[in-house]
DNA sequence: TTTACACATATTGTATACATTTTATTCCAG
DNA sequence: CTGGAATAAAATGTATACAATATGTGTAAA
């Protein structure tokens, strides 16, 4: 993947997870590229990486839409971010260097700093380099891998199911699991994480009739 | 992904997973192209996606390349399928129904009376099988999803670190974790899974200095 | 003989044109 | 007005032409 389509896959993938682009939405290949001043082509790669991330779904002949989380799909993603994130944790306890420990210190601390006045956007973008913070540290690349793309999806989830507004008890939760890998204390830090990730998972409202259509076709057309 | 991409797909992959396309062997797209008759744009959309899986590497301005896994990542590999089978054999336990027991039990029993006179790629074949039953009993998607990009992985790794013999005990490993599966014994199925992975693990001769390097060009490209 | 430059070839990257499929609109019959 | 077929428009799928890049070859000068 080349610079051009970098570019494109950077600003596409942020509508996605900051929720500009909601679930259901079409993307038109055309609208994109000349929004980006560029042919189909680069468009239609970025748009096949991106349904392989989940965050899009191609439908033959019908185009690429952002991805709808049934409930079902939506608790898979939360059980493999628990199995992933636990292992992980325990890797970054035992494998962490002190220097990077002290660079993820520092990377709390900020959080800490700018939870008070930031906005959904921020916070969101905050809490996933947290969580892809431990992925690093575990010292494997597939938890990174693995996770950057269930993170992202759960922004999407958290777009369907979600409240408005956000907890503000996350980057508290955050510092303690940092103190707990910091103390490499495995155990602690495997229950914080687990914890964690039950409270976010709870505070959606999963509501299977919940819909939010792109347009009324789209709504009537999954009615059959 | 259609029909015509698939079919593409499924011989590539499956001609990288049966070791006749060797790692660091270039894929030119023209030639895949006229052998299947098509275009060079699916052939594009095929390699990008074997790209995804990591069976495929893609360099920019130069081509697509069957991957070359180094030690490191060859130790990853096995790693992170030891964290995700160990849970999804854990899932199977609790979750698989008898009647999904029984279909599995088949499949272990055809595994059994045909492993005396399989052939090598037979075996990968069956053995894979196998694990992704697993995968499917444990009734969250993303299991099989990324155990079956990391068990074709595991044939290339193979290919590369592994013995021209592939030892004959496998299917009998698997029968036993069958049983453990079907008796519901997780921590017993656990231990059988870790086991299992670790004899394979430690079949390999991994010599950082091997290298099967696709044209001597690329052997001494790879040792600036 | 060796090196460096120019040229030729091969391969990938991108844009565009055309084909196919889906979706929307129109218009007419009931 | 309604229903449905015919038509038009729009979107995706595929092939091809051209551009950019990398690779390979040959020739001339040192």
């Amino acid at each position: 993947m080349n610079s051009k389509e970098l570019e494109i896959y950077k600003n596409i993938k942020q509508a996605i997870v900051h929720q500009k682009l909601r679930p259901n939405m079409q993307l038109v290949e055309k609208e994109i590229a000349e929004a980006f001043g560029v042919s189909r082509t680069p468009v239609r790669n970025v748009l096949r990486k991106l349904s392989y991330e989940r965050l899009v779904k191609i439908i033959e002949n019908k185009g690429a839409f952002v991805t709808w989380f049934s409930v079902n799909e939506a608790i898979e993603v939360f059980e493999m971010r628990r199995i992933l994130e636990v292992n992980a944790v325990r890797y970054a306890c035992r494998l962490a260097t002190e220097e990077q420990l002290h660079e993820f210190g520092k990377l709390v601390e900020v959080e800490l700093n700018t939870y008070q006045d930031a906005d959904y956007i921020e916070a969101i973008q905050m809490s996933g380099k947290f969580h892809l913070k431990i992925a690093e540290l575990a010292r494997n690349s597939y938890f990174y891998l693995y996770l950057e793309d269930l993170i992202s999806q759960t922004s999407v989830i958290i777009s369907i199911y979600g409240e408005s507004h956000g907890k503000k008890s996350t980057c508290l939760h955050h510092h303690h699991i940092y103190n707990a890998i910091q103390q490499r204390d495995e155990d602690l830090a495997e229950k914080l994480v687990i914890e964690h990730l039950k409270e976010i998972e709870d505070t959606l409202h999963f509501d299977e009739n919940l819909q939010i259509p792109a347009s009324l076709s789209d709504l009537f057309q999954n009615m059959l």
